[in-house]
DNA sequence: AAAGATATCGAGATCCGATCGCAAGAAACG
DNA sequence: CGTTTCTTGCGATCGGATCTCGATATCTTT
């Protein structure tokens, strides 16, 4: 989902007219690589396009969901955030203090869950793994030392 | 968190005031060894004492997270549900077609976990591993073949 | 036990993210 | 073009959670 030949296929593709709005807040989500909420999409947007409704933007995006285009992360219980999906699985890592996101796979993890899973006698639907964290502050003696 | 004494104790070294509804939350949370949710508490409590409000069980729910009694998860972005703090710390698999919840616990996950903190130059604050599932269905087929 | 200080209560208002209903407007298609 | 059907903007509404407020109840101090 890039250029604005891709985002008119893609319309035809999901049976979705090509409107303004919609050629707008997916160029918008196409350049975005961080996640962001939808007001932080609709602020991106109103800055291209000043007459595009909020309501708009919630229902592109929960559209663009259900197509199987975005995924939608609650990290911490605020305001949902989203982004394309991607070509391969990844968790997220993230910072509480600035709220930046930073992706990880780990087929380790992965594939220790489906052995939990099994061992319980169910199949994984889907499954969540988000890590808060925050940066290691080096110390002085840290940093002299190595660890 | 279990009988009449106790609570009173706890209110007391958390310096809360022994009250009716505190006492009966409480003692409904104490017995509760499912994740319910505000609301399934209130119906819990109100069955014993009718006229204790919905703001009252948030107000003590909220509270005893503050004061680490109570641990919150918000499992599919649902209402928020609850359990006392554990001894150990688990993660969990929600049943998505009852709404179940089954705890359990994997070292090497959260040895995995730490590890890729690390790397990034993160140490861990929290985090969230939420699988959901559904049971194995055993077909005749996979009965008899064992697979 | 009575009084004063203050924490807590119930009920309803309010918050916030997200969704909905509706009338007006715009795409698609012949 | 005209018709049909989808979208849009706007405001109302939803649902979970929190807050406000006057009335009560608990704790502390006499
Ligand atoms: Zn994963
Ligand atoms: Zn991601
Ligand atoms: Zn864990
Ligand atoms: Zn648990």
């Amino acid at each position: 989902m890039s250029s604005e030949q891709t985002i008119a296929a893609l319309c035809r593709k999901l049976g979705l007219r090509i409107t303004g709005p919609r050629r707008v807040i997916m160029r918008v989500i196409s350049e975005s690589s961080d996640h962001p909420d939808v007001v932080e999409l609709h602020r991106r947007v109103v800055a291209i396009e000043p007459t595009i409704a909020l309501a708009t933007v919630y229902r592109t995006v929960s559209l663009l969901r259900e197509k199987g285009i975005l995924e939608r992360h609650t990290f911490g219980d605020r305001r949902a955030r989203y982004e394309t999906v991607p070509r391969e699985h990844h968790d997220h890592l993230i910072n509480i203090e600035t709220g930046d996101v930073v992706e990880f796979q780990s087929a380790e993890i992965e594939r220790l869950q489906e052995e939990i899973a099994r061992q319980h006698g169910f199949t994984i639907i889907s499954h969540r793994l988000e890590i808060y964290v925050k940066p290691i502050q080096k110390t002085r003696r840290s940093r002299q030392s190595g660890e």
